[in-house]
DNA sequence: ACAATAAATGTTATCGGTTACATTATTCAC
DNA sequence: GTGAATAATGTAACCGATAACATTTATTGT
């Protein structure tokens, strides 16, 4: 028994003559070897829980692409949940880390799956935290300057003449739609222009609420040149609903999104948006992760990655006088 | 010991002040099962392996939501594979099975990432093929009637009087292509109208491709005035660039889809599409996969799921002459 | 050729639950 | 109150790979 895990492990151990017929009895028996049996007694699972508040947004898909690579490459098995945001599922999932079932958790949402008991002295909580951040993250972070990349979405709005610049959040209760809304207001400030809450919109990041939305701002009162849209799905909902308005994209009113998804190139017009590394974002978490799990992370890694302003033909000068919507 | 186990999985075994003491000292000790054990001891991991082509799709994006939802009722985990095609890839965590890491396994692409010799003769392999289904499956399949979802789509484009009807085609590998190839040739075959093959396309279901492919249909000599594509993101890439070109989406030249994607109804114009019941292809996935590793399955079990005809305004009546592409 | 050493192989305990079986405690009938 | 039946609890084997340790076999030096 012994001298088949060595074969199997430790090849060099064995006579070459004896590892040929160990070679080839496991060649006749078909033997495979119960990995389940070797991650009971070792004690590692090399299984990651992965918390995605939906796999249905294009942008996650992305991030979960950069995931699965990286922990391919680590001999890390990823086990996906789709949490819907749900908070009790979260818990629910994290505490596979208990029951042994994963060595670690990824969260893609800005909520601690771990009660506060949970909280391991001696060590890191086998967490990363990655895209939206928690506001004080007990584990290590990747994630954007939200804050710096929106204030650079509105500077370049701005710079087209846009005075009157509407703004379509994501929910409330994300450090995503905080952290946008104060670059938003940065960068207005620095222009000098004044923050005007009745040109705030909520939305929940889906087309739908991108459309409702934009169905909202032509029917209130105040002038309107440009929409920032927290992310682009929105931005092409609201697109839609303008354009059955009669309105013309960039020419009357200019919209931007935020995560450059793959469909962002191909609308009509191409849509403005901040670009997100996003594989790099999944492989960054995972690497973090298993720093963690080797106990090799320092507690408090925090990577920022870059951002990038893509300009496309949805957002253009400012009309001479703003079109009454 | 035993009696531990019998508190948490008889508790009917054992005595009221026996449970409560045991229910106290678990409290206490915080005491939480290693479940790697007992899938070891018992054999069964209750893990599922999925090889996804792309969790990037959005389609197939739906189509896992819908599984994890069916897993989570059985108390199933899903291990999410992108396999970007990659037969040895598929190949590689299937082996998942027989290492004993995981029950069974769905693959959503028309491949057998089994070896023949791995072929159980006293049982079904634990697997389910769903989505893009293999022409001679060994295992339960879950798919729409492609052939005729294609048929219905060419009939709406033909009764809108389109003679020259060009196809923007998936991967010729791809079993998905074939069947709705048929499609499309039973329905112009039926209204007597000849099939060009100068007029079909190859795209590879991305934005990309489906603008490229338009990019070859505008600079060839046929005439067209509606465009078949095998999926909405080809579409919308098609779109993209015949709207680059000046052409009328509708008046002058019909786009279809497939797949009812979040995105066709936003798009400008919203798409006309075959809407495919993708949550559910999912959950009927899963739940023909348990069924098979409870054993009460029969060997060929073929659900085929409705298609509907969604039409939106991006097909319109054929213009008296074809427009000069 | 015979130690002394190194290399190869064999043996056994172990991980943490579950299950079959053995033992002890309780209940009930007469 | 005793014995038979049942209920409750304890004991030990087991799943399969591995690691520590024990033993056997091969190699080297003198």
């Amino acid at each position: 028994m012994a001298t088949v895990s060595r074969t199997l492990q430790q090849p060099e151990l064995v006579s070459p003559k004896t590892r040929a017929k160990v070679t080839r009895a496991i060649e006749q028996l078909n033997y495979k070897p119960n990995l389940m049996a070797v991650k009971f007694r070792s004690g590692k699972t090399h299984n990651i829980v992965v918390l995605v508040p939906t796999v249905a947004n294009v942008f996650f898909a992305r991030v979960i692409r950069g995931m699965q690579e990286a922990a391919a490459a680590e001999g890390y098995s990823l086990l996906l949940v789709n949490t819907m945001g749900d908070s009790a599922t979260e818990q629910n999932y994290a505490r596979m880390i208990h029951t042994s079932q994963a060595d670690g958790v990824v969260q893609l949402r800005a909520f601690n799956p771990f009660s506060d008991n949970d909280a391991d002295d001696q060590g890191l909580l086998p967490m990363v935290n990655a895209c939206e951040i928690l506001d004080t993250p007990q584990c290590p972070t990747v994630s954007l300057d939200n804050r710096l990349a929106a204030a650079a979405m509105t500077e370049h709005l701005v710079e087209l003449g846009h005075q009157h610049i509407a703004m379509i959040k994501g929910p409330a209760s994300s450090p995503l739609t905080r952290e946008r809304m104060l670059g938003f207001k940065d960068a207005l400030q620095a222009a000098g222009l004044k923050y005007c809450e009745e040109l705030m919109f909520d939305g929940d990041f889906t087309l739908q609420s991108g459309y409702d939305a934009a169905d909202r701002i032509l029917s209130q009162s105040h002038p309107v040149s440009a929409i920032f849209c927290e992310n682009d799905e929105m931005a092409l909902g609201a697109i839609s609903r303008l354009k059955a308005a009669g309105l013309r994209i960039a020419e009357d009113i200019s919209v931007s999104g935020f995560d450059n998804i793959a469909f962002a190139k191909f609308s009509d017009p191409p849509l403005t948006t901040i670009a997100q590394p996003a594989e790099e974002f999944g492989e960054t978490a995972i690497n973090l992760l298993i720093d963690v799990l080797k106990g090799k992370a320092k507690r408090a890694v925090k990577v920022i990655l870059p951002y990038q302003l893509i300009i496309r033909n949805s957002t253009g000068p400012a009309p001479a006088q703003p079109v009454r919507l």
